[in-house]
DNA sequence: TTTAGCACTCGATGATTGCGAGTGCTAAAC
DNA sequence: GTTTAGCACTCGCAATCATCGAGTGCTAAA
C-alpha cells in the first residue's frame, strides 16, 4: 500500500514538527499546528495506519508519535520542502571561507567549523582521496647529516611533506640524485600506481649502488604513501551534549567514543561517497548506519572537487532529529564554495 | 590552629576513601576501614573541627564529610603517600614510547595518549616553547612559481615548514639569495629576538631590491615566528563522562567546552610552569585554577627539557578527586622517558 | 579525653494518588 | 464509505506521604 496523499503531509508534519520540539507529536498538537481540515480522529486513525506501515513509532500507548527511520527515509526521500540559505547566510559563509584562501588545510578546517556553527550540529571535512592524483615532484632537502625532509608535490598543487631520518654519510648530492632520478621516473604516475617496487626502479636511474639506495627508497615511498593520508576536521562534538537525544552521559559517551574513532567515521564517509560518485549529497539514517553507537545519529555529506579526479568529502552529524532541508541547503553551499575556492587555489598553482 | 598528628591521619584517610568511592565519608566507615584507636564518636569530634577549619565539607547535615579544596590541598602538600609504579608499569610505558623514537610531535602524541590511559584521565601534552631555541637553517624551496616552501630549523633540532605565496616573477636564485641572507643573518639568534626588523636588515644582505625584498620578508618571518606556535595533543576527553561529577551533560558539557578552547588550557599550563621553574611538578586543585569550566578538576602537570634552555609541558587533568599520588608517580616517570628520547634525539641530530 | 547512647536531621526510596495528555474504539453524522 | 464526536482507557509524570536508615551532634558517664 503506497501512501495517498493525505498520510504523506500527516508524514511530513510528524516529522517536521518532531524535529523541532523532540516531543513524540499527538493528533491534537498537529490539527492544531498544521491546518488540514479533518478532526484529530482522523488524523489519528491516519497515524494509527502509518505505525502500521512502520513510518512511526510510539513510546508507549497514550503517547504521541515519533517517526521510525523508515518515516525519516520517506521524508527526506519525498517530502520535505528544500530550504535555501538567505543571502545573508550565504555572504556569511562565503565571507568565512575567502579568509583561509591560499593553503587546503586552512580551507577545510574553516568550512568544517562554519558547518557546525551554522547547522549546529557535528561537521567534518576530510582531506582530498589522492591516489588518482600523480606526482610533480619530489624534493630532499638535507637539513643535517642523516636527516632529510622529504616534499612531495601533488597535481591539484598538494604539498605534503616529512622529516626522515637516513644514514648520515649520504651527501646530499647523492641525495638529489636519487630524488630527481624517482622524480623523473614517477611523474605522472598516479598514487595508486606507486609501489616500493616502481619506486625502486625509478630511483635505479640514478646510478648509485643499491646500498645507498635502499635505505631512502623506503623513506621515499612512505612519503609518498603518506601523502594520500586522509585527514579529517571534526567540529562541533561538545553542541551534541546540548541535545535531549543525549541527555544521558551513557549515550553521550557512547556517541563521543565513537566520534572519536580514529577513521571509523572518515572511512565510513568516504566509502559512501565511492558508492554514490553521482549523488549531490548523501543522507544516512539512524540504523542505516553501520557503525556502533551511531544509530541514534544522521549522517549528511557530500563530495567536493578539485578538476574532475579529486574529491573528498565534507558532512554533517547530528541526530536523527536532524533539520534536513536546512543542512542541505547549507552542506550544499558550503560545497560549492570549497569547490570555487580550490579552484582558484589550483590557477593560481597554474594548473 | 595546626593539625596535630590525629588530625592529619584523619584527613589523609577521608580523602583516600573520597577519591575511591566519590561518596562523602562517614565516621563509622572511617573507623571500619581504617583501623584508628578510637571510637566513632571521636572521630567525629575530630571530623567536625576538620570542618571548622576548613578542610572538609558537609554536603547537608547528617551526611559524611568530603574534602574541600583546602583539604585536598593539604593532602598533596604533606599527607598523601608516594606511589611507585610496578616495574611492569614502567616498562609498558618505556616501551610504547620507544616506538615513536625520531620525531618530536610523534613522541608526544604518544605520552600523551599513553598517560590517559594509564591515568585514566584527561591528558595533555605541549610542544616545547622555543622562544629561546635559535635560527639554525631557513630555506626557501620553491615548489613552482609564486609558491615556496619555507622550512625553518631550531636548534634541539625542530623543523617546521610553511607553505607560502609570493610574487611568482622571483626565481629561485633570488630566492635561495635571500633565504641565506637571512640565515646567515640571524644564526644563533633566539627566536624571542627575531623581528619583522631584524629580518628586514638580514635580509638586506641580499643586494636585492627592496622591491622584490619586501614581497618575501613577511613570510619568511610568519614562518619564523609560526615556528614558536605551541601545539597541544589532548587525549582522553570522553574518559570523564564516566565520572560521577560529570554525570549530567551540562556540567559535561561546561567540561568540554572548556577543554575545547583552543590555547586555554595550554597557556594555563604554559604559566603555569613559567612561575614554578624548579618544581619537578605542579598541582592545581579545583578553585585554584583560574579557568572557568574547570573549577571541579584539578591539573597535574610537570616540564619536560631538551638540554637547558628548551622546554615544554605534560600534564593530567583529572576530577579534584583525583588519584594524585599514583598520577603524580606516573606524570613523574613519563616525563623521565621523554626526556630520554629527546636527550637521543638530539644526539642523533649531532645537536 | 574518650566514648556509649540517643535524639535528631535529612536524603533516598517506594507506595499511593491524581492529573492530564493522548490514544483507540464505537456509533452517529455526513 | 468517510469523517468525527464522544468516551473509556492507558500510562507517564508529578506531587504527596510515610518510612527507613545512614549519619551527625550532643550529653553525660567512664
Amino acid at each position: 500500500m503506497p501512501l495517498d496523499q493525505r498520510k504523506k503531509q500527516i508524514l511530513q508534519a510528524i516529522v517536521d514538527d518532531y524535529v523541532s520540539t523532540a516531543e513524540p507529536v499527538a493528533s491534537n498538537a498537529l490539527i492544531q499546528r498544521h491546518d488540514f481540515r479533518v478532526s484529530s480522529a482522523t488524523v489519528r486513525n491516519e497515524m494509527s495506519d502509518l505505525e502500521q506501515m512502520g513510518y512511526l513509532e510510539q513510546p508507549h500507548t497514550s503517547s504521541g508519535r515519533v517517526p521510525s527511520d523508515k518515516g525519516y527515509r520517506e521524508y527526506v526521500d519525498s517530502l520535505m520542502k528544500v530550504d535555501t540559505l538567505t543571502d545573508a547566510e550565504g555572504e556569511e559563509i562565503r565571507r568565512r571561507l575567502s579568509e583561509s584562501f591560499d593553503e587546503l588545510a586552512g580551507l577545510l578546517k574553516k568550512a568544517s567549523s562554519t558547518l557546525s556553527e551554522q547547522t549546529g550540529y557535528v561537521s567534518l571535512a576530510i582531506t582530498p582521496r589522492l591516489r588518482k592524483s600523480y606526482l610533480k615532484q619530489l624534493k630532499m632537502m638535507m637539513i643535517e647529516p642523516g636527516k632529510v625532509l622529504v616534499v612531495v608535490v601533488l597535481s591539484a598543487g598538494i604539498v605534503k611533506d616529512r622529516l626522515v631520518r637516513i644514514p648520515d654519510y649520504l651527501t646530499p648530492e647523492q641525495l638529489s640524485r636519487i630524488s630527481s632520478a624517482i622524480e623523473v621516473g614517477l611523474y605522472g604516475k598516479p598514487l595508486e600506481e606507486i609501489s616500493l617496487v616502481t619506486v625502486a626502479s625509478a630511483a635505479k636511474d640514478s646510478q648509485l649502488p643499491d646500498s645507498l639506495l635502499n635505505q631512502v627508497l623506503y623513506e621515499a615511498y612512505t612519503a609518498i604513501k603518506q601523502a594520500d593520508n586522509l585527514e579529517v576536521y571534526m567540529d562541533g562534538t561538545n553542541r551534541m551534549l546540548s541535545l535531549p537525544e543525549f541527555s544521558n552521559v551513557s549515550k553521550a559517551r557512547t556517541l563521543f567514543d565513537a566520534l572519536a574513532m580514529d577513521g571509523i567515521v572518515s572511512g565510513y564517509v568516504n566509502e559512501l561517497s565511492m558508492e554514490n560518485e553521482k549523488a549531490s549529497y548523501m543522507i544516512r539514517i539512524g540504523q542505516e548506519i553501520s557503525i556502533g553507537g551511531l544509530s541514534d545519529c544522521s549522517f549528511i555529506t557530500t563530495t567536493y572537487n578539485v578538476g574532475d579526479k579529486i574529491a573528498g568529502n565534507i558532512g554533517v552529524i547530528g541526530p536523527k532529529r536532524m533539520e534536513y532541508s536546512k543542512v542541505i541547503s547549507q552542506i550544499s553551499f558550503i560545497r560549492q564554495v570549497i569547490n570555487h575556492q580550490l579552484e582558484e587555489i589550483k590557477a593560481l598553482n597554474g594548473g
